[in-house]
DNA sequence: TGTACATCAGTGAACGCGCGTTCACTGATGTAC
DNA sequence: TGTACATCAGTGAACGCGCGTTCACTGATGTAC
């Protein structure tokens, strides 16, 4: 989990990269054991020394993937300064990311969703507090100065996240929505949802 | 699947009440043959006879759940005519079948998600499509009249669910957002996502 | 610079367990005349 | 109303397969003096 040979380091990236590769191809059924190590080209016993568990691989997937695109989503808050170009921002860099990574936008879209991702939600927000509290400052930082319409963060974060997710998950699976087509109005649509009364009055 | 006597129709009934069960209260891992014959009382060659295999007991749950939600969204926009209330109708309408199913509800959001879902998400729709004709029917009409903002379809559809599928996900799992207090807001936020322009000008 | 030792990294055969599925069969229900 | 037959519903033991995990071990790397 933290090797500290750099040939530890580089088993692990081969196995998460071949888990990541397998899971695009056949799902979470496809990441047994034995694929993966076929696929990485680790024994059995280093996939143990390195992650615990097969789960732990699964786990620590999902955590890689979870905190480049958080850190993709602070990035882009970081160079805006005002409301509504940070919710454009936002909802860019997240279609970008899926649009640049869709097997890793896939399994974390299932993964979060799956029994463990809803039992575990609190455990997974702990481990990624630091890429979530920026996110969450933004957010706060921007109602207070009244460039947001008052509402509670879940409610906030929902309605913008929402509808990004949805898209994402349609352009994933169904695919009659093109992205680059709907980011704009995804944008400037959320905003409006989100934008204190007075921008419209 | 389509049992021809009353007994085949209770047995359907009883594999996959208890097949829920055994969902919510193991997620997917508990859904085996084995814990299904025990729970439900019914034998395996019994579920093999109606389901045809475990795969399809899963596809036949989550097509009943999603029938009734569809079936309940449909209902809502029903006693609707103009497009802020049908939008608000819909809102509460899935809010209210979240809290009143809980167990079927995370059941419907990841099974959606997964692997299985994503791929076969067309087949879903295809089996689903008598429930979702009226829903794509109201939406339609409703643009057609001026009444929704000029979007394609997919976008209003991200726009109005989005929100509403990440606040039921988000109180199913952190459980940080409570559903009475953000329905309103959610109604009216989501409303105003999809509002043609004038409405605020 | 060299040596001894500790830790990290990796091997791969072996294990047993529980899984989904099958199948030959019995019993219940419906139907035709 | 009674009888013969077809179909539907259900049983449960048996099967083999592939799974995740373990473990005794070797080899590579880092470290202390």
């Amino acid at each position: 989990m933290s090797p500290k040979q750099q040939r530890g380091e580089a088993t692990v990236d081969r196995v998460l990269d071949a888990a990541l590769e397998l899971y695009a191809e056949s799902g979470e059924a496809g990441l047994t054991l034995s694929a993966i190590t076929q696929a990485s080209g680790a024994s059995a016993g280093s996939i143990y020394h390195h992650f615990g568990s097969l789960h732990g691989v699964t786990t620590a997937l999902a955590m890689r993937w979870l905190g480049r695109l958080l850190g993709d989503l602070a990035a882009a808050l970081r160079s805006t300064d005002d409301a509504r170009t940070g919710i454009h921002a936002i909802v860019r860099a997240y279609l970008d990311f899926v649009r640049a990574h869709p097997e890793a936008a896939r399994l974390m879209h299932s993964s979060q969703a799956d029994h463990e991702g809803m039992a575990h939600a609190k455990a997974i927000r702990d481990a990624q507090e630091a890429r979530l509290t920026p996110i969450a400052a933004w957010l706060q930082a921007r109602r207070e100065a009244g460039e947001l319409a008052p509402l509670t963060t879940p409610v906030i974060e929902s309605l913008i996240m929402g509808p990004v997710v949805g898209a994402a998950r349609r352009w994933l699976s169904v695919g009659d929505i093109d992205l680059d087509e709907a980011t704009p109005m995804l944008q400037e649509h959320i905003w409006r949802s989100v934008a204190p009364l007075s921008t419209y009055s």
